[in-house]
DNA sequence: CATAATTGTTAGCCAAGGCTAAACTATTTG
DNA sequence: CAAATAGTTTAGCCTTGGCTAACAATTATG
């Protein structure tokens, strides 16, 4: 709680777009169809670029690192485990440390980059390190191409001056 | 797809935080778990979010519709009208159209408000509409009241000139 | 006004992502 | 080097949010 916790705005600039008329049908579901999809890739992401993250800053990858990080179980950790190996993004021989198949540190580097500037950008906005941190997290998912170039220009901008 | 497909941005400015130490351990955890908590209430505030959307310009919101903007079967519709109910945020009589309750007309205009600050704010942001909206539709669920406040504070800034 | 078409519900299936408890493996240490 | 401790996996359970198919109610129409 605490940073989260402030007094929600209650009004937009302009025209609402609660005036607006809704969508057409059919956008209006794939608007949806493309969260309910980023959601399926959303957590596999997240244990990628963490056991991408603990390769490079511990060296190495432990299940019970990841379940304490994630604030999961242990048993949670090894059925994910599981998965990715499924999915073909890591490597694992049982009680043994992972690796990330080239796919997986693929995925990790996307990851890492795109968590990278929406952080980045929260912060040139104005947003405190600990709040972007958190927003940043669970924003990164949903944030498309375009908009993470809009994004890192605006970086550049707000430092290049 | 289309717009979502766009070239990556490959570096942040300045800085990269890959290179950054891990958060400490409770507070990396704490992130995940407000990722975790916001999914939860995610598709709750989704589906009241656009039951009070068909109200206010349909008139009423009959499962059908909700079933084909959200784009799933009116099977999953009825099944989570159940849940609704039972969370007290919708009253239904079965083969009527649905009401907000109290509870739910207050959740459906913090969400409206919400997701309309996101869209407002990314198209400021110089973001096309049409992207614009898809972003908005998966970011507002995870976007802290100081972040909006600030991207409240942008969009009149941008506007008031 | 009887029947067809539309809309809503129920039953029963599935996969994902949590959990606890118990079993197994590896590592550390007395 | 044996026993204790730490780490990992498996089994089995639960809830959510999808689906299809079958049935029920309502509404529209010939």
């Amino acid at each position: 709680m605490s940073d989260r916790d402030q007094s929600l705005p209650h009004t937009v600039s302009g025209a609402s777009n609660s005036g607006d008329a809704l969508p057409p049908i059919g956008e209006h579901a794939r608007q949806y169809e493309t969260v309910r999809n980023a959601h399926e890739t959303e957590l596999i992401e997240d244990y990628v670029e963490l056991i991408g993250d603990l390769i490079q800053h511990r060296g190495e990858a432990r299940a019970a690192d990841i379940a304490s990080r994630m604030g999961v179980s242990q048993a949670t950790v090894s059925k994910m485990i599981r998965r990715l190996n499924e999915l073909g993004l890591v490597t694992s021989k049982p009680y043994r440390s992972l690796f990330l198949t080239e796919d997986g540190q693929k995925m990790a580097e996307v990851s890492r980059t795109r968590h990278d500037i929406v952080l980045h950008f929260l912060r040139a906005l104005g947003v405190n390190d600990h709040t972007a941190r958190i927003d940043a997290e669970g924003m990164e998912h949903h944030v498309s191409n375009e908009t993470l170039s809009i994004m890192q220009r605006f970086i550049d901008q707000q430092t290049q001056r």
